[in-house]
DNA sequence: GTTCGCATACTCGGATAGTGGTTGTCCGAGTTGTGTTGG
DNA sequence: CCAACACAACTCGGACAACCACTATCCGAGTATGCGAAC
């Protein structure tokens, strides 16, 4: 169990809007070189970023990337969730019909990571 | 990102043993079909746990599994880390020579984890 | 001068592919207890 | 009666395969801006 590479990317690519705040949009290719990611990969991401509502896109000439919301308000959780999902790292699966033991001491303990993660915002790190 | 299939294998059968505790050896087939896997996968798991010194196998007729520990120390940290592994759930990886603060902050969410897990027996849930 | 159209600069999203980890299976090798057989 | 031997019940570990998520690329389609030509 690993973090994805995308959540790592997407990290960082929040954490630069949020420096670059108040700048224009932020068009694809220059991100792109500033992250060292291809741009199409990066466009990917990105659009994750987008259905989460974190940023918004401009089509069209000049048209690009910026934030949505205002920098105090994003949390680490926040890009976390829009990448990785909001499903629990741990679901038991077993045939129990009754709440599995196990599943809720590893519930508990991934709600703790969780609370920190959506405590810490991004404009603690820039 | 999520927990593997043998992880959860693995805590349940850590929990059996536990509740288990006093009898002979139990050997694989039984374990198997309590678990519903396949012997020889859980095989695997079960010599993850030997390395790991959670258990210990005794080859040979009349052989089998039994635990190593006395039940009140394991704890399910114990269990994790001898089939996830021990590395960090977030890694950087960016070419930032200086330490990254973002890689601090998912790294301090983890350990509030971990610590969770650490406390948590798993005696506590039999 | 105004309007139409085209080139340009962008994002959007589906199709595709390599890679690696997870989940299993198969099989031969090694180890221990037990029963049997021959002296 | 006893020792040697064969067999059965186990685990051990490597090799192999199916599958799926992650990572990444390519390309066509859609959309907005701006410039230039035609009227």
């Amino acid at each position: 169990m690993k973090y994805t590479k995308a959540t790592n990317y997407a990290l960082h690519i929040m954490a630069y809007f949020v420096k670059q705040e108040g700048t224009d949009n932020l068009s694809l290719q220059p991100l792109a070189s500033h992250m060292n990611i291809s741009p199409t990969y990066l466009s990917k991401i990105l659009t994750q970023l987008v259905k989460a509502d974190l940023i918004q896109s401009t089509p069209g000439a000049n048209g690009g990337y910026s934030l949505r919301k205002t920098k105090t308000e994003i949390s680490f959780y926040d890009v976390i969730q829009a990448i990785e999902g909001s499903g629990a790292l741990f679901t038991c699966e077993m045939d129990e019909n009754r709440t599995c033991q196990i599943e809720k001491v590893m519930q508990d303990a991934e709600a703790k990571m969780v609370n920190h993660l959506k405590e810490k915002r991004l404009v603690d790190v820039v």
